[in-house]
DNA sequence: GGCGTTTTCGGAAACGTTTTCGATAGGTAT
DNA sequence: ATACCTATCGAAAACGTTTCCGAAAACGCC
């Protein structure tokens, strides 16, 4: 039946079972196993992107010379080169930087995790961010959390996948364990937070005037004559909401005002929560005179809500909030806000963390603190 | 002096000039050459990730079988499966995606390319992409351009460099020539243009209603009363420009009204220069009562500077505009637009080159039309 | 026990680079 | 010529996977 793939022989071959769906022989004489060849597939080959080896091959050479070619070496005989190089032009050759960082160990990579990429204070600080890495030759990846504990550690784990020399963070408001960070850090990743930091790590961190803002806010309010005084915080678990928080008590307390907790709400950066929390604050006995908002949304939210309840701003309730918002200044009335600058942001925390990646051994744990602005107009202006 | 490596004699060796920095000698008896050793480099091993092989090692099996185990072949026995994803799992074990990228021939990623993350219309189609793919199993890798066309070819040099499976892109307003697009084409490359597309190279696109929606916006304006309407037009070489002021051109001629050359600003999407466009209108012997601006920036400025010049609105001048923006609909007065869906286009574009890339035999070059929505608000309600 | 079969695993090639090592062909002084 | 040297190139290994091919052992059935 089946001729022997060595001897020839016919007499000797007997089956020998399945492999993977095709029969398969044994010759007893040459003991040896073989199967049968499928006729080959299909001669349509995919396009492709040209690679040295079609380079080396075109013109005979070895493609340790094209390496060289193209990249710089002097150990090559400048005609060589110059031919190299006009071929490698001819045929649109791009290097494949999946296997020059395989064979490099590094990727020129770095991974960002936001929360949010619509919100307009990360897309500033992922153009920061853009911005340096563009500038220092690295590439950016970029995750976005959807303020998911669980997103957050696959983002990572993807990042990590990927390869990334480095990763950029800023935590999920879900985010309250930090394993998922400790783990790659142990491993030797270079990682710096943004904005959203957390304390449980040992990493390099940029953040915002979080405490300082809400002082100065809170602080300008009472100067303008408020003395019940609402706090619109964010989720409790969230460091910069405790930070800005403690900044709102500080500024209370040194101006000698009594602390109030029902005139504190915490929400979750979701929609329409701050209708709720003026609900509540107007249905106290005593109604607050002024509302300090952490999130420039629930401060924009508010500011609508009370012009539709024809309540005057700021002369019976003054608003104020952190943002970097250009509806801040557009709104009637203009919102008084503890101005933020996300990109400046970006480019901190990015030029840290290329830092921290090039000078990997004497990596350094530094927090930077952007500053920030107050910038007073007419929802805070009762004087 | 020195041992010949083979034959241990040192009478028969000689220099043999230098090598990369080293003494090299010859032997004549082994008519060899060799170099002296280094002394062993730093024993310091930089912290890596763990491999398949790193597994197979302290398993004592094969890296092959390791791979079996995680890929979910049917072709190992359970129990070492089993043993194997424990050890994996002990050891945080993340394929490496560049590896198996390298491997397959494919990334799993796409491309993007916009003009800026910073505007909120395509940091929501970026979420809209974003959405799609991570739900296909894809990445994304975004780059922006910011409005330079030599950047874009940058960007997609450096994406095809990356070796992206598929490439999304809108392309910069300064971008007329598209060769860097068509030679990916001819590569095979699967390519979507979205928003801000051409007519020059055939790939699948999906469009805004450019035309329709213009049309909307000044047909509303005619009904309300305009009769001499001004146009706030972007860049004259980009293709969404020109549609929709063959929109407005459109509207104008089915309502009977003059065609006004002088009505006409053409802007490049830059600070303050609505304010050019105003002086320019203001100075003409007979003003215009209605602009319609392509750009919702244009729009805002523009009601900001009537305002501060205390031009009615709508009753002098109406103004209307293309949008997405939240703002459009706090600032006072509030904003008539041509709504925009960024996200739903964003999915649209995604899940249309994703499906190009997986049936790539047959690839579909339709065009995908977005709904926008009239939204009639106070800037132009003159009745 | 012999034949046919299945299960389970290892070896090796391949993906596209870079880099190390070594070889060769010419130099240039003696 | 001889001894030393330099310039230029090729071969091969390595990066971490997957996959193809085949081998070995166990299994089933007369």
């Amino acid at each position: 039946m089946v001729e022997c793939r060595q001897c020839q022989s016919v007499s000797e071959v007997v089956k020998a079972g399945f492999l993977r769906g095709r029969q398969r022989f044994y010759c007893k004489t040459c003991q040896v196993h073989f199967t049968v060849e499928l006729p080959a597939a299909s001669p349509q080959k995919a396009a492709r992107q040209t690679t040295i080896i079609d380079i080396a091959k075109s013109l005979g050479v070895a493609p340790s010379t094209v390496s060289r070619a193209l990249n710089g070496s002097t150990d090559i005989n400048s005609l060589t080169r110059q031919e190299i190089l006009r071929v490698a032009n001819e045929m649109d050759y791009r290097p494949n930087l999946l296997a020059q960082s395989l064979h490099r160990g590094e990727t020129h990579t770095i991974g960002v995790v936001i929360p949010n990429i619509e919100r307009p204070f990360f897309a500033g600080v992922l153009a920061g961010i853009q911005n340096v890495a563009t500038e220092a030759g690295y590439r950016v990846m970029i995750c976005q959390s959807n303020e998911s504990h669980s997103t957050e550690t696959l983002n990572v784990q993807a990042l990590i996948a990927s390869r990334v020399d480095g990763l950029l963070i800023s935590h999920s408001k879900e985010t309250t364990s930090f394993e998922h960070i400790r783990l790659q850090l142990k491993k030797g990743l270079p990682i710096v937070h943004f904005d959203r930091v957390c304390n449980e790590v040992e990493t390099a961190k940029v953040v915002q005037e979080d405490f300082e803002g809400s002082f100065a806010l809170v602080e300008h309010l009472i100067q303008q004559g408020c003395r019940r005084i609402a706090v619109c915080a964010g989720p409790p678990q969230l460091l910069i909401s405790q930070t800005r928080l403690e900044g709102y008590k500080a500024a209370l307390c040194h101006y000698g005002l009594p602390l109030d907790d029902t005139l504190i709400y915490h929400t979750e950066f979701k929609q329409s929560e701050s209708l709720t929390a003026l609900n509540h604050w107007l249905s106290l006995p005593e109604p607050p005179d002024g509302i300090f908002a952490i999130h420039y949304g629930n401060a924009i939210e508010l500011l609508v809500e009370l012009k539709r309840r024809k309540i005057q701003i700021p002369t019976e309730i003054a608003v104020v909030g952190f943002g970097d918002e250009l509806i801040a200044e557009l709104i009637e009335p203009s919102l008084t806000v503890f101005h933020l600058f996300p990109f400046e942001m970006g480019e901190t925390a990015a030029s840290l963390l290329i830092d921290n990646i090039i000078h990997r051994d004497t990596f350094s744990l530094i927090i930077k603190k952007m500053r920030g602005e107050l910038r007073i107009r007419k929802s805070s202006m009762r004087l």
